[in-house]
DNA sequence: TTACTTTAGTTGGTGGCACCAACTAAAACA
DNA sequence: TGTTTTAGTTGGTGCCACCAACTAAAGTAA
């Protein structure tokens, strides 16, 4: 008797966590190059293209607003981003990267592309076609 | 002109990226669940088959040895692991999963387990083979 | 309009996490 | 033997994330 084809073996699910792990130290070291934490990067990645409220990058980031408001402050003191105050809704404060976060994100997005490339090094290229889309899948099934 | 097969794209990073925040979420979760971080439940982890020095996770964790220190100190406090002496070094603390510790992290490996298996639910069987492929590749270039 | 409710963000407090520098004790080495 | 290395702890700092409580503004209903 087989177990069926989508069921995975503590093996597979095993593989997915390490490599996880391999990424996220990837990351881990990116930020540490530039003094930051990878939440950090990540909220300098979000407003690379966007200019969203506190409360969109506490969704999108799922933290609790105030945890925003810490690292929005220490972003901030940085001068990475700076907050704005929104034109319609006075209780709204939007955040935007200044030139120097846009200069530290590009950077960080630059290193972090290399990294993760010296991780897939190697690797045949349906096999990375193969993870785009078990990534696609992943996250539209953990969102 | 082509780029060659194993150089990639940003949206191949990126995807990889977004895998690896989806798999943190899911550990994330399960370690809030009892009220554990991330760290904690990686120790646990590595306790379910050996029991190795402080300096042997602080290696394996990539932490500093005062780090291992201190998570020992909180889940020692919390009766899920124990110091034990060596017999042959006297400068070396072993630690190791109590009773209650394994008990943990036994629930922990099984909901980490139903929540990667529900990530990867519905790919197909030879993509998943890609992802372990990638995954052993990526962890020896990151190790 | 007024009164109530919801939403946005901040503040203060707690605890965990990770680092560094400095330290003690034991082992290894010369 | 005396020196150096290794293992682990302690104290201090800063970041991160949470919760509860708060203010101010916006939305809603009487």
């Amino acid at each position: 008797m087989q177990p069926p084809d989508d069921v995975q073996t503590p093996d597979q699910v095993d593989a997915l966590v390490q490599l996880s792990f391999a990424v996220q130290l990837v990351l881990t070291r990116v930020a540490a190059e530039h003094d930051l934490s990878v939440t950090q990067l990540r909220m300098l990645g979000i407003l690379r293209d966007r200019t969203p409220t506190m409360a969109q990058i506490a969704a999108y980031l799922e933290l609790d607003r105030s945890s925003v408001s810490g690292l929005v402050d220490r972003a901030e003191r940085r001068g990475l981003v700076a907050r704005r105050p929104s034109e319609t809704d006075a209780r709204v404060t939007l955040v935007e990267a200044t030139d120097r976060g846009f200069a530290v994100g590009a950077q960080i997005a630059a290193a972090v592309t290399r990294g993760i490339q010296s991780l897939l090094e190697g690797s045949p290229a349906p096999d990375i076609e193969a993870v785009v889309r078990i990534a696609a899948r992943a996250i539209r099934t953990a969102g």
